[in-house]
RNA sequence: GGCUCCGUAGCUCAACUGGCAGAGCAGUUGACUCUUAAUCAAUUGGUUGUAGGUUCGAGUCCUACCGGAGUCACCA
């Protein structure tokens, strides 16, 4: 239960004596005419190339109401000065005592407004002495109180629009618990977000312009498959079963090929019960793509020019920076099997030991390798010589190919008899992403499928269960293809050049706290 | 889940080997009809994350718990 501080208590008491005056706290409607920003371009349309008289005039012809939260407040008796800002940009306000309604200009000076309140203005655009662009108000009113003040930053806003921070809001925990506060406050932050939303955009853009169909499957799933992971459950209480929320959507949109839909792609979350780390979210978002008629060469080729597309779009060039480097998405990608990595990074081929307890033995004794027992021999390859050593070296974009057939179970084989024909990304040493020519043999699909249950049944996780619907799709033909999942929030990082995944989620998972 | 570090005013941070809990910002009061991190004068503000313990005395030392960060494990 709230209990106003002492700083609310004030606005509190401030709020109670407007009401006094009959001054509406929160009232129904509003006006605008112009955003900020707009405002600000009429300004500049008008005045451009005008000497200062007649550029004073030409503002003065100028007529707005504006609105937003008061982020700056200058009381000084006869006068008064406020930045307001909304989303398109920030603009001062004028106010004199003599320029307006004698029971509005008392509002202001008696502080009854302040910081953090949201406002509405009416008058003419005008420049003060200083220069600076403003509203000489002639009619003002409050739009909503802010009882609770946001964290304290003053930010001096220079002419050429850059802005220099005086104090700051960094608590990350306070910041990712209450992100209204951090993007009221953070500018920077509020960037983050729009660019994150241009990627999701730019994204669709491009596979639909590829021809892809955009579909959505179902989030809840009486069988989760499509990838390794442990899911979180959940009950329908009026059909009386137990269901699972999405680790992936790979059988879901594959059953599409078989029904027709020759390309199609989904953005969305997936939920995985794992846990929690700079590049790992229990949900997160996901997108996935399906085309018939090509295999994984066909899926490298639209992978490449979509990020470039992408990273141009959001960026402004497939060129990006990242924690520092220099990261260039322009295609073609390096390309090179995982045996040629491994090879490349370590100096071994994995190939002299065709068994998973020679190959654990080899990395104990050489890399000192932390093995559990029994791990299987692919899991060796892509989790430990891949992922220990070889991922943190992938800076720029790369494709590595050719993967183990025991952690593949989807993807067909590359034509010898350990590999498939599978792919992972990797930027800035993050695994970005993962494909396969797609298996499309039902026979070959059904026994990796028990293959994979009788893995995992004798390991430490649960089971793979075992999706006759989907063997069922497949049994009346499923069209060759090429598969692809990408986690959308790595690359979001990567355009917006933040750390840790919690820095893309709006409302990244906080763990609960106690009753307050 | 293991290990390490952190939690002090609304925000950002101080407080020596245990010895009166402080500053800047903002807030409050006053002055000011072109300020802009406005300025000037005065001023309020704390169960030091929670609960115990050691001690004449704990923000500081010990234990447990809550929350966070990093790291390892698991995974994408």
């Amino acid at each position: 239960m709230w209990q106003p501080n002492k700083l609310e208590q004030e606005r509190l008491d401030k709020a109670e004596r407007l009401r006094e005056r009959g001054v509406a706290l929160y009232p129904r409607r509003v006006q605008r005419s112009h955003t900020l920003g707009d405002a600000i371009q009429a300004a500049e349309a008008a005045t451009d190339g005008l000497d200062d008289e007649a550029a004073e005039a030409a503002l003065a012809a100028i007529s707005v109401t504006v609105t937003g939260r008061i982020r700056r407040l200058n009381v000084k008796g006869g006068v008064s000065f406020m930045h307001i800002e909304d989303e398109s940009g920030r603009l001062q306000l004028f106010l004199r005592r003599n320029d307006m309604p004698a029971e509005q200009y008392a509002i202001v000076k008696e502080k009854l407004v302040e910081v953090d309140d949201f406002v509405q203005a009416s008058g003419h655009m005008m420049r003060t002495r200083a220069g600076e662009l403003s509203v000489k108000v002639s009619e003002f009113l409050l739009l909503a109180k802010a009882v609770s003040p946001l964290p304290v930053i003053k930010q001096q806003v220079n002419e050429d629009g850059s802005v220099v921070e005086f104090g700051e809001f960094t608590d990350v925990e306070t910041r990712y618990r209450q992100r209204y506060a951090d993007l009221a406050v953070n500018r920077t932050v509020r960037d983050v977000f729009r660019k994150r939303s241009l990627t999701l955009r730019a994204m669709r853009e491009f596979m639909d312009n590829e021809g892809f169909l955009e579909v959505e499957t179902p989030i809840l799933q009486p069988i989760y498959g499509g990838a390794a992971a442990r899911p979180f459950t959940t009950h329908h209480n009026q059909l009386g079963e137990d269901l699972f929320l999405r680790i992936s959507f790979e059988l879901y949109l594959k059953r599409l090929l078989v029904g027709g839909l020759d390309a199609v792609y989904e953005i969305g979350r997936d939920f995985r019960n794992e846990g929690v780390s700079w590049k790992h979210n229990p949900e997160f978002t996901m997108m996935e793509f399906y085309k018939a008629y090509i295999d994984y060469h066909g899926v490298m080729d639209i992978t490449e020019r979509m990020f470039a597309y992408i990273a141009e779009r959001v960026t402004g060039s497939p060129i990006i920076t990242f924690q520092g480097q220099e990261i260039d998405m322009s295609p073609p990608w390096r390309r090179m099997t995982i045996r040629e990595a491994v090879k490349e990074v370590l100096g071994i081929d994995y190939m002299d030991y065709p068994d998973a307890e020679s190959l654990a033995v080899m990395m104990q004794e050489k890399f000192d390798a932390k093995l559990k027992p029994g791990e299987p021999w692919g899991r060796l390859v892509v989790e430990h010589l891949l992922g220990d050593y070889v991922e943190k070296e992938l800076i720029q974009p790369t494709f590595i190919t050719e993967y183990p057939r025991d952690v593949s179970p989807f993807a067909k084989d590359a034509g010898d008899d350990v590999h498939v024909e599978r792919f992972e990304f990797f930027i800035a040493g993050m695994e970005m992403g993962n494909a396969f020519t797609e298996l499309n043999d039902p026979l070959i699909q059904q026994q990796r499928f028990e293959f994979m249950a009788a893995l995992y049944r004798e390991g430490d996780d649960d089971e793979t269960p075992l999706d006759e619907d989907y063997l069922r799709a497949m049994r009346y033909g499923m069209p060759p293809n090429g598969g692809f999942g990408m986690g959308v929030d790595r690359l979001v990082m990567l355009l917006t050049d933040q750390r840790t995944i919690r820095d893309v989620l709006l409302f990244p998972h906080m763990r609960q706290q106690g009753a307050e």
